[in-house]
DNA sequence: ATTGTGCATGAAATCGGTTTCATTATCTCT
DNA sequence: AGAGATAATGAAACCGATTTCATGCACAAT
């Protein structure tokens, strides 16, 4: 007693065409190399079959898996979920499947481990790397898929990269206060090794220095609200009050105008904010923040083209920098006291 | 000229150990067969080559993809990503890939058309889908992988289900509001037919009657923070206003109060509102939200486990229902006006 | 009429593992 | 010692497609 509804197999398409299974092949994946008549004919018993491709096979023999790993830091953080939705756009388009791994979610010991396992060329076609504090010896191996970067970038490692301005970002938040004529300006950043805040510092120092003022002093956070919030005890308490802060994102900034707004600091009178990224709430917290927007959709969809045709034409090390601009709102003012 | 380092297969292993290509098999796979001193050979050879396996060709023959599909709404949202956070660290453990696909992606007219072709046994061993909105004839078919519906459900489609308790937690949150000695309560909803809302409608409505109190008002919102503050506007308009607003989510309520303070009326003094779901800024806004909290990584993990255990025996319509609880903040009070 | 050219197609090899089945060696029990 | 059970292993079939290669055929050119 077989099963009645088994799947259809391409032979049986075949035999129900009169054709060899070589020829169902053809019509599916090149028509045009088949005369007209059998490809109607084909498409007949498809359609009478309800075959559809068994994948795995076709990986097989194609030597491909179908699907691009994405690396994420953090998948319940709404900034890489929106590159995400980025990248499974132009991956859709094209047929293959997106595959995402939280990279902070095995057990910190065997993190490279169970990675590992997965920058596999058995496990994907290629790789999309957001996370910038993953060892790049990770991805030296023969047996890894080929990787693109994206936002944040792996010290040492080669190969292509697409990346947000965040030099210019920052440089041009620094500019905005000084021009309200802050000078003691603070950089909230995030960890001190994560290349966004590296960048992101160097744009800070561009603006200082060419207004001949001396180098933000810094507080270290760890992109989340709650870091944002515990540095506001830090800001309250230096010698020096600073006028204005500087966020490395946007969650930052807004964990710490709520640590202000708890100690009586209000924002923009006492003290300006400014973000980084343009998080959709941004525009909707009880004082608008002013921020750079980044377009993270449009950064998931060049980190996954790059990838595409890093796969034909292995590139080296090509870089993107998409631009970023300032979005100006309630967060910032002129300083008040001279 | 050859490939000088062309990757290793299982046949290179066996013949470095010494041994059939079967062996090698079953000591990567059922070690227990093989006596201790092939078994070390093979390990050895193994190590030497850095031989991986090549899944595909394992996944072809034992019929199986070795991946879940997740379809969500909108990737883009943390509400959902909190939940795919979840499904993947348990598909992690059993060494399943996690594929994602955004289901608002394609273009309307062929968004049927494309998730189709998604929704087939050679792409995923299982699925588990975030959006209630899709149509059930989508998986009414006999290539469609076994499903698992979490958080919300499509009407009319049967198999296992996680949820969580909407209706008692719309429930606890008006009787909240009923204590503070609210009357005149407003129910900010999310699209009429989406089964949060009509649940979450149902305890609100239980709540009231057993007050002896009329049906709240509703006002349609798309669980967006800019419906919650496009809200603003309608809740202002009302002949009488509410004195409260229950809010299908955690977004529209704090863009309804974003709303709400443009227009110079103050939460909680003027209006008390509460939201539900308990996303991470809640906390961090100027008036920190009352709302009703679902462990959403949790909720992820058991749709996960639910549908390794669908796969092996076929439940037919089992039910989870998984207990949320009320968070108090600062966003509700007692109501001024009698 | 003969040879050459190109198109359409089928037979069979192939991708790289797993699993069945048969075989041999080892051990136990009478 | 011989029969039967058990364990360890290898040969070959298998999963389901794609792709190479060979073949047959129609048509054009000589």
């Amino acid at each position: 007693m077989k099963d009645p509804v088994a799947t259809p197999r391409i032979h049986d398409v075949a035999r129900l065409a009169g054709v060899s299974p070589a020829t169902v092949s053809r019509v599916l994946s090149n028509p045009s190399i088949v005369s007209e008549r059998t490809r109607a004919a084909v498409e007949k018993a498809v359609e009478e079959t309800g075959y559809t491709i068994n994948l795995t096979a076709r990986n097989l023999r194609q030597q491909q898996v179908g699907a691009v790993l994405a690396l994420v830091p953090n998948l319940a953080n709404p900034f890489f979920s929106e590159i995400l939705a980025g990248i499974s756009e132009t991956l859709r388009a094209e047929g293959l499947s997106l595959l995402v791994l939280d990279t902070r979610q095995t057990d910190p010991g065997a993190a490279g481990r169970g990675l590992q396992a997965y920058l596999n060329r058995s496990r994907a076609d290629g790789v999309i790397a957001l996370d910038g504090s993953l060892d790049r010896s990770l991805f030296e191996h023969a047996a890894c898929p080929p990787v693109v970067q994206a936002c944040e970038w792996i010290d040492g490692l080669h190969g292509p990269r697409v990346l947000a301005d965040n030099q210019t970002g920052a440089r041009m938040a620094v500019e905005h206060l000084l021009a309200l004529g802050h000078k003691r300006i603070l950089h909230l950043t995030g960890p001190a090794s994560n290349s966004l805040s590296v960048s992101r510092a160097a744009g800070v120092a561009e603006a200082l220095e060419a207004a001949d003022l001396p180098p933000a002093p810094r507080i270290e956070g760890a992109f989340s609200l709650g870091s944002g919030h515990a540095a506001s005890a830090g800001v309250l308490s230096l010698p020096e009050r600073p006028t204005a802060v500087f966020c490395d994102n946007d969650e930052m900034a807004i964990g710490l105008m709520a640590g202000l707004r708890a100690a009586k600091v209000h924002t923009p009178e006492d003290i300006s904010i400014v973000g980084f990224d343009n998080i959709e709430m941004s525009a909707y917290v009880s004082v608008p923040l002013t921020t750079v927007r980044q377009k993270r959709a449009h950064l998931g969809r060049r980190a996954a083209e790059m990838l595409l045709e890093h796969r034909e034409t292995p590139s080296p090390d090509t870089e993107i920098i998409l631009p970023v601009e300032l979005v100006i709102r309630d967060s910032t003012a002129a300083v008040r006291e001279g």
